[in-house]
RNA sequence: GGCGCAUUCGUCCAGUGGUUAUGACGCAAGGUUCUCAACCUUGAAACAGGGGUUCAAUUCCCCUAUGCGCUACCA
């Protein structure tokens, strides 16, 4: 039998760092076992749901490149099919209809359910749950509104073998007579998603942890459709910095999947840090390609604990997990050239940095620059910001490094322009070379090589770090190299 | 409140009935270099607590604590 598992997000927000690792964990699970990854949209709640949402999670999992087999599945689609189910559940003697007015919630709903829960009742107790069915046929023929509810047995236990959690129970008395159907005649959650897995034949519910009480329930609904349940994993959290929920509320961009998106990441770079979170192959092996990842997954290896991702809201540097930050410099500095080229494109166009010829005469010579400036660049945005000098002759001079290396030693401001005219003679381009010159030159003119080459540094680029300067001289090449080093522009700032 | 799940460095993780408890991020120190956020080397840093079981527990069991989840006509 082939594998089927299903990524269901609700469209009530964009795509959270926690729904992106159970879409990553149910995709490569299906690439694993030569299965198919399915999409279903669980916009049942129509209040919050909203089409912007789903685009948006649609964004997000084709940034990610967790492509989905088969259409996407809207679960509002099929309601009228849960309504039906319900009403044979109904008709079997299986489900029950619950007249009791609907509660108006408002306010904290959370608070509220707990304060209820404390109350410590009977879950069988509904004056409802054991009317007859003329009676029941009766109020409801008369126009009473009603919800149908499961009728759950008054003793038993349900269980089922999760593929993280390993062998789960619950006793029915811990159980509600759950509602299968609204009284306006929406189905629910625990129906929709129970109906919905079986039509599309899902083999492997892979969610989240939060899940693994309801699961309980569910299986109920199996049980009474007469119908095999799938097997179950269920998947750790992804908590705060202070081991509370993640949220968007609280926590802002850093949970949502566009914001790496826009910063700069690397799919790659990020999957490989989220499969991270709550998986690891039980080896010391961190970085992977998706190939590897595909033949390396196994349920068997996810953990039970929850998983913090670490940030500090009040600290630029550390705005998201370091080591996220740390995966995409990694990528971004070993990735081969070529994978890389095309995102600096995209990057560099976006910044209306691109220019044509560096996929035509000038491409060799683009390679070669992206090659040496990647190698202390974090995020595609450094090729535009850090990078933007050796893209374009409009970049700005940080005031801390012409300080540094220039104000300091004023000297170089009749030097850098003498280097010029001295390397007008070279012909040779080239690293080599070049320190041979220059050495030369800061020898006879009693000036430290060093001082010489992080004044260069500045004039050449506007910063105070980068690559060895001898590579940019020769990767900037001999026409800007000389106009920069005899520019007056940044000693007048 | 009830029920469930979990607990190894600050964080992500490895691991075992007997180990100097693994690796990574971050941090610190040193080094290389023309600079550095890169690179190299080194270092500090953990088995929640208490009981058992055992010749021996971080590892198995129980209790406590803590965290998280569920307890809706939300998903």
């Amino acid at each position: 039998m082939t594998t089927r598992v299903r990524f269901a997000p609700s469209p009530t927000g964009y795509l959270h760092i926690g729904s992106a690792r159970t879409a990553l964990f149910n995709y490569l699970f299906a690439k694993h076992t030569g299965g198919k990854f399915l999409l279903r949209i669980e916009d049942t709640d129509v209040q919050r749901s909203t089409e912007e949402s789903t685009r948006s999670i649609l964004d997000g999992l084709k940034w990610l490149e967790l492509e989905h087999d088969e259409e996407i599945v809207y679960q509002s689609d099929n309601a009228p099919r849960h309504r039906e189910i319900a009403l044979k559940l109904l008709d079997e003697g299986k489900a029950y209809r619950d007249f009791t007015p609907k509660e108006e919630r408002s306010g904290d709903v959370k608070a509220a359910i707990q304060e209820r829960a404390r109350e410590q009742k009977d879950m069988r107790d509904n004056p409802f749950r054991d009317l007859s069915k003329a009676e029941s046929d009766a109020k409801a023929d008369a126009g009473e509104p009603f919800a149908i509810r499961l009728k759950v047995a008054e003793s038993g236990k349900t269980t089922f073998e999760d593929a993280v959690y390993g062998f789960q129970e619950r006793d029915f008395s811990e159980i509600e007579d759950l509602v299968l159907l609204r009284s306006d005649g929406h189905p629910l959650y625990n129906l929709a998603v129970v109906c919905d897995d079986i039509e599309m034949r899902i083999t492997h519910v892979i969610r989240g942890q939060d899940h693994l009480t309801n699961t309980h329930k569910q299986v109920l609904i199996y049980e009474a459709l007469g119908v095999e349940k799938p097997t179950f994993a269920h998947l750790p959290l992804i908590l705060a910095p202070n081991k509370g929920k993640l949220s968007k509320r609280k926590h802002g961009e850093v949970v949502s999947m566009t914001t790496y998106r826009d910063s700069g990441f690397l799919a790659a770079a990020f999957r490989n840090f989220l499969v991270l979170l709550g998986w690891s192959a039980g080896e010391e092996k961190e970085i992977y390609t998706m190939d590897e990842l595909i033949g390396k997954f196994s349920l068997d290896h996810i953990h039970k604990n929850n998983a913090v991702f670490n940030f500090d809201a009040n600290d630029p540097k550390h705005w998201t997990d370091d080591k996220a930050i740390w995966m995409n410099a990694e990528y971004v500095r070993t990735m081969p050239l070529e994978d890389l080229i095309p995102l600096v494109k995209a990057e560099l166009k976006s910044a209306k940095l691109w220019r044509d010829e560096y996929d035509d005469d000038d491409k060799t010579h683009f390679e070669k620059t992206v090659d040496l400036i990647r190698e202390r660049f974090f995020t595609l945005k450094d090729f535009s910001n850090q990078g933007r000098a050796f893209f374009s002759e409009d970049f700005d001079f940080d005031n801390a490094a012409i300080a540094k290396n220039l104000k300091k030693f004023p000297d170089l401001q009749t030097r850098l322009p003498e280097l010029a005219g001295t390397l007008e003679t070279v012909d040779d381009f080239t690293h080599d070379t070049l320190e041979t010159v220059i050495k030369g030159f800061a020898e006879e003119k009693g000036v430290k090589f060093g001082v010489l080459m992080n004044g260069a540094r500045t004039l050449l680029t506007g910063l105070a770090v980068g690559p060895s300067m001898l590579s940019v001289f020769e990767t900037l090449g001999k026409e800007k190299t000389l106009r920069r080093l005899k520019s007056q522009v940044a000693w007048n700032q």
